[in-house]
DNA sequence: ATAATTTAAGATAAGAAAGTCTGATTATGA
DNA sequence: TCATAATCAGACTTTCTTATCTTAAATTAT
């Protein structure tokens, strides 16, 4: 199966975007988020927990807690939540597997990926959370 | 960890790459493939079987037996191979996650992505294992 | 025929990713 | 203060991918 991001790192982006549809600074539960995303709670904590400890989350114990963005949604890109879940081997790596494919010794795909690489880096970082927010506002979140 | 193809995906894709550095009808074997290009034996072994039962190529039992390709390299995508070992959902799902997002309710990068990944099939599609041989001889494979 | 070599096939193990469960900790509000 | 509601933290289970091991089947060459 070929994916481009990690399960968690959907589940990352769904989350944040969720969050950015809140006004104001408003918490909100991992169960609230669960529901109403559908993702198992407890692997959702486990996500909003890792992204509180990378900086993009703040979190708030007790009655009325929960998370929310620790900066405007329009200051976190669809990269730094992309970075902080999977990493980004993916600007790193030969797409092809080849093991010594370089620079040097290109892969004959080599050049093609990194048009289409630069491309895919470009969508995320020109992208920001309040615009996938407002963007893609979707029945069940309102 | 953010992917484009599983391991047995670039490792069918760099056998496939070998044997077509092999020229007429010559019989390459698992153990001559996996000692080359330094991938595990026997799981080498399963993905060969698996291209061969895809139809992508040929084998012989018996010594002097092995793998090779089931028609001219140049008839042969990267596409071929990489939907016969991984299929084909980068081409349909959503590449954020969102479990709704469709043509006439798309996500925020949902157009830009669909740009990108019509570009990474196109790769797919317009590089044959010839050119791939070809344009990727390492020093090794000689 | 027989021994040697090779793929075929299935069981099993190891590792990583996804998901679950339980209890501890912290904060709120009655 | 005290019950309640929430995150935090760790262990655990399940599932999927990757990798290994062993035996069977087929083919070749002696």
């Amino acid at each position: 199966m070929s994916i481009i991001f990690s399960r968690q790192c959907e589940y990352a982006l769904q989350a944040v975007t969720y969050l950015a549809l809140k006004t104001n600074g408003e918490m909100t539960s991992i169960k609230e988020l669960a529901k109403k995303l559908g993702i198992p709670y407890h692997f959702l904590g486990k996500i909003l927990q890792d992204l509180t400890y990378k900086g993009l989350l703040v979190s708030q114990k007790g009655p009325s807690g929960g998370f929310r963005l620790a900066m405007p949604a329009k200051d976190i890109t669809l990269f730094h939540v992309v970075e902080a879940i999977d990493g980004v081997g993916f600007t790193k790596n030969c797409v092809l597997g080849f093991p010594d494919c370089s620079g040097q010794n290109p892969c004959a795909v080599h050049e093609k990926w990194a048009g289409l690489r630069d491309g895919i880096y470009s969508m995320l970082v020109n992208k920001n959370i309040a615009q996938i927010a407002k963007e893609t506002r979707k029945p069940e979140y309102v």
